[in-house]
RNA sequence: GCCCCGGUGGUGGAACUGGUAGACACGCAGGACUUAAAAUCCUGUUCGCCGAAACGCGAGUACGGGUUCGAUUCCCGUCUGGGGCACCA
């Protein structure tokens, strides 16, 4: 960037006015800087440069209305910081912000306030705005993205077409145009594309030539990547809407308390289980934590075993009725003591007895109103019995079949077969229903709890006696394919990702029904516009609201929108190209900023987002529309900032024996401080009755009535906003004037003080723990916010928020301040060559500096930050080659009081784009070391040893040395463990 | 319930690959400067014991075991806090 110098210094001087040169105006330094930044464009990005590209990422943030609080800042600093050190480090730096403004809570509020949800949402997003540029971000604001613009959205919905134009060879092990699998239909039928959809469905070249064009596309249906379907959702007739899952609980609408039901709606859905195995593979060749590809592992859970056939005996004499399980246990077939079939499993109406249909009618019902999540959780073992019986294949054992929540329809087959013995959820249940347990491992069953070993030898078991039970497994599946009643099947525990909602604020579909036939919109259609509406509320039978306009509806437009995801499942793609008209992102673009490389967000998207976006990208990658498949080729996970609540006491008035009775609403209310709270529910008698007294006393004066007994002490907790308790001491005049509610409370002290409970929890409005970035930047400036947020620990990490250990940050930034300028006599600096000894300082520090943030360990690296300036200032030292390097150093962290100075020193061109200084090893080399000398692995004096020297010297000197020889005492040496550089251990 | 992560002084944390536990800060205590306050600077600060003092002894990284010359770090078990579990984003 460019700037003219003369024009600098005048308003360098004319902002500083307030106060003296010397004095470090953190206020008026960083609106300075921020002004000329942006007036320099200097964050801009071209997408042309002769530098090395790094590209940083921030997950995409949701704009809510309550705003930022500190914990959103923590990831932004983060990946702030890196993007700036990457600069410095001669990299051309794309680091984009914009916003995931389709949601939930916006619809919420329109249909609360009336408020349109682009309306709320752009003053969310200006708030938000605000609050980010005050923190003095280096992003490319050219760039900036909002999914719920059209603009963006059109290429949303042109990203759908192509999943709704796709499906998965799985030949080739990719995505391609259902046009091509048409013409291979037309030559050859289904014969090599097993239906995915439904593997029932097969077909010849004939067949297919004489189907309808509606059958025709009912089976492409089965193959498209983004297709229709039917699916289940929380639907709660009160409200007469589809709820979400967080919006329901214990089975009734968070809202209004209304009973929720499961009920099958038409859904989108992408098919996203076809990429189960390259989701897999592909966490190979990332850079996340083990424990995020755990998790995604554990997500996709995919597993082998057998489908296996069972004959059931049908009630009402039928036979022929099979009951498919899916299990990794072939092996314990023998052990097979019941079946457990979802209470949704279409057999259960066929097979149940009419002694049972009452209990099973009865149980289906209860489970209907129970969520998937409930139903997983429950320690309460529930169940009941069809009266019917499967036969054991090989040894035609009569196996009950019982329904149970526990097992759920989506996964495998939605039924299991149970073995007590080996399966601890299968072994409660067998107990609870008194089913008698077959013991197939011998010793290895207790009789007290399962054992799911692999290694033990099979009894009970025919043909598999004796045998490990980790080789019965393949001789039990070969043997089923045999008798043709059972077949070798991997399963994966991912289903397909449900891809609508009932909902108006998301994105539209680009189909249209005709005839019960979704067509596609043609490219010149889009962008669909999400129409304008009147009200929000739901359409008829569980549709979204856009059934309710007429012009919709005669279009036969699709009134599903799509889902939260589906705009934040490609974005980082738009910030590349953000402005092109003609394509999602031009492929040179693509090309030349490829993956992200570092990717900065919460654990919290682990299995979502991160999923979904691995999935798009992959996509489009086959498609051959960019060139790489993964779209993250370093996530770094931040913790999560929490509150930290506080609490008061509210004495809940309880009376007994009074003549009458006493208006509640005009007694005092009365807080008791945390110790007395404390000390009450710990049935300290003493205090109980001195402050009943105490009590009844404030209610002489304050009720007329006659009161004399009060009956005993109880309280219940308030959250009270954290802003108005220093520590935990309550500002009682503030909480006062708090609420009116509270403006003639009493307290109960405990040493003069109200004292207040604290507890960790999730930072939010509702609970008066959050506290807005904008105050403490307000207060100490951005540099010193930014390096706090830092300081409190490492990024990975979540944590409480705390405020009060931002002084010691400030401090250090005035510190810094004061190596530059003397409050009396000014400039400090000087020109004059740097010693040994504060040379040793700088590049020890330019080493730490940059290997910490290199890994990320910010926090350290602000604690060598204050270490070096402790040690410049210990030196008395100013010179201007040290302070320089420094200055450069720190511009990633606190860019505004290092641009400044970097300017006082007389430099005219930013700091921004100076060079990194170069650690040179030289100046920090050692030639000693003091080594600690453990007796036994415990230290028991030091000494100074030259590195040069070599183990047996080191012996020597160790031995000899008086401190050793007195602990040895006369023992003889067992061992003497030396490590260069580290420390010696002698043994004796 | 299932999957993942964490637990170190009064507090936030440091110790990067198994090698001096407590860096750097906050807080607290004492002191200097000041009429005073703020700001700043200096000293001390894991706990217990002994002591005039210590570079004196012992314990100590949630708890209980184990591996090792040596464990905050690795292994097993327990307790406990947090995140996710498919329509919050």
């Amino acid at each position: 960037m460019r700037r003219k110098p003369t024009c600098k210094i005048q308003k360098s001087k004319s902002l500083l006015n307030t106060g003296s040169i010397m004095e470090y105006n953190f206020s008026a330094i960083e609106k300075k800087w921020q002004a000329q930044w942006k007036q320099d464009h200097a964050y801009r990005v071209s997408n042309e440069s002769s530098k090395p590209k790094f590209y940083v990422l921030d997950m995409f943030p949701y704009p809510s209305g309550s705003g930022l609080h500190v914990g959103h800042p923590l990831g932004y600093i983060a990946s702030d910081i890196y993007s700036r050190f990457k600069r410095l480090k001669g990299f051309n730096v794309l680091h984009p912000m914009g916003y995931d403004a389709f949601g939930l809570p916006a619809e919420q509020y329109a249909i609360e306030h009336g408020v349109h949800p682009a309306v709320s949402t752009a003053e969310n997003i200006d708030t938000f705005r605000k609050q980010l540029d005050n923190i003095g971000f280096c992003f490319d604001w050219d760039r900036e993205v909002r999914t719920s613009d059209p603009s963006y959205y059109k290429w949303t919905q042109w990203i759908f077409l192509q999943l709704f134009n796709s499906y998965y060879n799985r030949l080739t092990q990719k995505a391609e145009p259902i046009a091509q699998l048409v013409t291979v239909f037309e030559k050859e039928g289904n014969i090599k594309h097993v239906c995915p959809g439904d593997h029932a469905i097969r077909f010849s070249a004939m067949e297919w030539n004489n189907y309808t064009h509606k059958q025709q596309q009912d089976i492409l249906m089965n193959y498209r990547l983004a297709f229709c379907g039917y699916g289940e959702v929380n639907w709660c007739e009160a409200l007469g809407t589809v709820l979400a899952n967080d919006e329901v609980i214990n089975g009734v609408s968070e809202r209004g308390g209304h009973p929720v039901v499961k009920k099958k709606l038409r859904q989108w859905y992408l098919r996203i289980t076809e990429y189960a195995d390259r989701l897999l593979d592909g966490l190979q060749t990332i850079d996340f934590s083990e424990a995020m590809k755990e998790m995604q592992t554990n997500w996709i859970g995919k597993s082998s075993g057998a489908e296996i056939s069972f004959q059931v005996e049908a009630t009402d004499g039928r036979n022929g009725l099979h009951l498919h399980v899916y299990t990794t246990r072939p092996d314990t077939i023998f052990g097979v003591d019941f079946m457990v079939v979802a209470p949704e499993h279409e057999l259960i109406e066929r097979i149940t007895s009419d002694e049972q249909k009452e209990t099973v009618e009865a149980y289906i019902a209860y489970v209907k109103s129970r969520s998937e999540r409930e139903r997983q959780a429950e320690k309460k073992i529930t169940g009941a019995f069809t009266g019917a019986y499967a036969l054991n294949p090989f040894d035609g054992r009569k196996i009950p079949v019982w329904i149970s929540e526990y097992v759920l329809a989506g996964y495998g087959t939605g039924a299991i077969m149970a073995v007590p013995c080996g399966d601890e959820r299968d072994y409660k249940f067998a107990k609870h229903f008194n089913i008698p347990i077959t013991n197939i491992i011998g010793d290895a069953y207790n009789g007290e709890e399962a054992n799911a070993t692999k290694d033990a030898k099979l009894e009970n078991s025919g043909f598999l006696n004796g045998m490990v039970m980790r080789d019965a497994m393949e001789v039990v599946i070969d043997k089923l394919e045999d008798m043709g009643i059972g077949k070798r099947k991997v399963n994966y525990k991912m289903r397909d990702a449900a891809f609508s909602r009932q909902r108006y604020w998301g994105e539209p579909f680009p189909i249209q029904w005709k005839n019960g036939v979704a067509v596609a919109l043609s490219e010149t259609e889009l962008p669909l516009e999400l129409p304008a509406v009147d009200h929000y509320s739901p359409g008829p039978e569980g549709e979204g609201p856009l059934a309710n306009i007429p012009e919709w509806v005669a279009r036969e437009l699709e009134t599903n929108t799509m889902p939260g995801y589906a705009g934040s499942s490609w974005y980082f793609l738009r910030y590349m190209d953000p402005h092109n008209q003609n394509v999602f992102c031009d492929r040179k673009a693509s090309d030349y900023w490829n993956q992200v490389d570092l990717y900065i967000g919460g654990t919290e998207h682990a299995v979502g987002h991160l999923l979904y976006s691995r999935l798009w990208t992959k996509v489009l990658c086959d498609l051959g529309y960019i060139g790489f498949d993964e779209p993250f080729r370093k996530l770094l996970n931040q913790g999560m900032i929490q509150g930290s609540s506080r609490f008061v006491y509210r004495l809940l008035w309880k009376f007994a024996g009074t003549e009458r009775v006493l208006d509640q609403a005009k007694l005092p209310q009365v807080f008791i401080s945390k110790g007395i709270v404390d000390e009450l529910h710990k049935g300290n008698k003493e205090i109980e009755e001195r402050y009943k007294t105490e009590l009844l006393n404030l209610l002489k004066q304050t009720y007329s009535g006659s009161v004399s007994f009060i009956h005993s002490i109880d309280v219940v907790a308030l959250h009270v906003d954290v802003n108005i308790v220093d520590g935990v001491e309550l500002d009682t005049k503030a909480f006062k004037q708090w609420k009116p509610d509270f403006a003639d409370a009493e307290f109960i002290l405990e040493d003069g003080k109200y004292i207040c409970g604290v507890e960790v929890e999730k930072m939010s409005k509702s609970k008066f723990n959050t506290v807005n970035p904008n105050t403490l930047v307000d207060k100490f400036g951005a540099d010193t916010f930014r390096m706090y947020e830092m300081f409190l620990g490492p990024v990975e990490q979540s944590k409480p928020w705390d405020t009060k250990g931002i002084e010691g940050v400030h401090r250090f930034i005035k510190k810094l301040w004061r190596l530059f300028f003397d409050e009396q006599k000014g400039k400090q600096w000087d020109e004059e060559k740097a010693t040994a000894a504060e040379l040793k300082v700088l590049h020890r520090t330019i080493k730490k500096i940059e290997d910490d943030t290199e890994r990320f360990s910010f926090n350290t690296a602000v604690s060598t930050f204050m270490i070096c300036v402790n040690e410049l200032s210990d030196l008395k030292s100013h010179k201007r080659e040290v302070l320089e390097s420094l200055l450069i150093m720190l511009t990633p962290y606190a860019p505004h009081i290092a641009e400044e100075l970097w300017h006082q020193l007389g430099n005219t061109s930013s700091v921004l784009d100076a060079a990194y200084p170069v650690y040179n090893a030289s100046f920090t080399a050692e030639s000693e070391k003091e080594y600690p000398v453990s007796i036994n692995g415990r230290v028991r004096t030091n000494i100074s040893i030259s590195l040069d020297a070599t183990e047996a010297q080191v012996k020597e000197i160790v031995l000899g040395n008086e401190m050793v020889q007195k602990w040895m005492e006369d023992k003889p040496l067992k061992k003497l463990i030396f490590v260069k550089g580290k420390m010696i251990n002698v043994v004796i």
